[in-house]
Parts: structure tokens; C-alpha cells; sequence
DNA sequence: TTTCAAAGTTGTAATCATTACATCTTTGTT
DNA sequence: AACAAAGATGTAATGATTACAACTTTGAAA
């Protein structure tokens, strides 16, 4: 496992040092689009001394060099993915938690320019509640 | 145009005090996708006592009643839009400026459920450079 | 093997958008 | 005129993110 969590971050000219490993493996394995909190408190707990700020550094390269995608869906706090391949997301308006959307075509929407401008990147986000929130509130 | 404005906001149930009418005028007459800050400093300088919470409130009060939408396009500052009707944004990556982005089949991914989930708000982002900054940078 | 520089990590302090909250003002009603 | 509810204001707190300086690791040249 972390030998193929080093050769993905090569791959991508990304010097694999061991918290950059430890950071991109927690993202190829859990997909709850975490936030830099949360990376941080579960990798700390087998790594004591990892610092919040080389998490932060950490995602910062790994979005740079496209090993990771960066997510403003949430207005709090923002959310990273490690699965680069295009797809839409959802996030709920109860508890917070943020989705993948299967089967949404976003080949009708994905553009690479659009009058002049250079476009590099498509976000398409969902807003609403989940099943079990819905039950809850309304 | 006041007049205009007031109603406006009485149509969607909002009492149109004069701050209020203040804030929505400028988001139906500015298509920048402002900040709260530019918001406040350019309403400022006709409403000396405004306050910058007063503008936090009042967006929020806007967005709760369908009168503006907010963006979560710009990592730094959350954006605001008057202009309600569903259609897709741009971000430059260079500039920071906030587009329309006009043309974008947006009803190929609207969705209102989707596997039980309730879907309330449908958001499509693009980010890049802008033509200006296209010349200056790449 | 030592030396050294570059890259990477760490912890603390600063920044800055946003929210909480208590007080003051406005508005409309009895 | 008195009062209550809604709205506005200013200040203080919160909390995510960034800046920065010091420390550590790595790997190559001598």
C-alpha cells in the first residue's frame, strides 16, 4: 500500500516524503472529502509530531501538481479529494457531509474555454438534505 | 428605482428597511459578484452609520428568502449574486474576478433528487484565467 | 565521512472573514 | 404616550488559513 501511495506521488513529481504519503493515502482510502481538520486529528494519531501546518502544505502540493481536488462546496472549511477524475458532488445542508454524484453527464457542461477565457477546471455542486436529515427536519 | 427595489423585496416577503433596499439595489444594479466588503465600502461611502454586520444580516436574510444567491466560487470570500435565475460562474485564478458564464446547458444537470437525496440548489463553477490575464501571465 | 545546500517539517504568531452578542434605534400598535 | 417587536450597530470572540523563522532530513559533492 504505501509503495503504491509513493510510486502515485512520483509519478505526479511529487517528492514522496512520509507525511505527503501518510496525507495521500488518507485520501485514496477514506472519501469523505475530508477537511484539513480532520486528516490532521486521525493522522496524528500515528504520527504525534505531524503538524497541521505541513498538512496544510501537504494538500497545497498535492492539488498543485493534480494528485488531489480541491473543494469550495463547503462554505466552512474546505474539502479535498483524491479522486481526480471528473465527477459532481453533493453536500448536505443538515449534518455537513459531502457526497459523490453518480450519473450526472458533465460532458454537457465541461468546457475547456468559453469566449477567450481558459478554463482549467469544473466544479458541479448539489445543495440540499439527505435521506436521513430529511427525516429529521422537514 | 428605489420604488422598484422595495417592491421587489416585499414580493418576496422581506421588510425593505432602508439598509436592505440599499444592499439589494446594489446587487441588482452591479454584476461584479461582490464580497460583503465590497458591498459595505462602496455603500459606505452614501450610508455613513451602515455597518458591516448590518450587510452580513441582511444578505443572509436575502439568500434565506430567495432574493440573492450566494457563491462559494472564491475560497476567499464568500460572493453574492442578484441575479437568481439558474446559470453557471467563472472564476480567474489570476485576477480574482468573477463571470457569467452564459450558453452552459445547465438544465443537463439539474437535478431536484437524486437517490434520495433532496436536492434544493445546483451549482456549476468554472475556474481559470480570465483574457487579461492570460496575457500577462502564460 | 564530512560538509553543505536545498527541500521539507514544525510550532507559533499574525491575519482576516465571519459570527455572537449586547445595546441602541426605528416602526407601528394599543 | 407607552410599549413591543424588528432591525441596525459596534465590539469582542471565533476559527480557518497563512506567514514566518527555526529545526530536521536528504542527498550530492568534495
Amino acid at each position: 500500500m504505501p509503495v503504491r501511495v509513493k510510486t502515485y506521488l512520483q509519478e505526479r513529481g511529487i517528492n514522496p516524503s512520509m507525511q505527503r504519503v501518510a496525507v495521500m493515502h488518507y485520501l485514496l482510502n477514506y472519501f469523505t472529502h475530508p477537511t484539513v481538520d480532520e486528516i490532521y486529528s486521525n493522522l496524528s494519531k500515528s504520527m504525534p509530531t505531524l503538524s497541521k501546518t505541513t498538512v496544510y502544505n501537504t494538500l497545497k502540493v498535492l492539488v498543485e501538481n493534480g494528485a488531489a481536488l480541491q473543494l469550495t462546496i463547503d462554505e466552512k472549511n474546505t474539502r479535498y479529494d483524491g479522486n481526480t477524475h471528473p465527477h459532481a458532488h453533493f453536500i448536505c445542508l443538515g449534518c455537513g457531509k459531502v457526497h459523490d454524484v453518480e450519473g450526472v453527464n458533465l460532458a454537457a457542461v465541461d468546457k475547456t474555454d468559453h469566449n477567450g477565457l481558459q478554463i482549467t477546471e469544473t466544479q458541479v455542486y448539489y445543495k440540499g438534505y439527505c435521506e436521513e436529515c430529511q427525516k429529521i427536519n422537514h
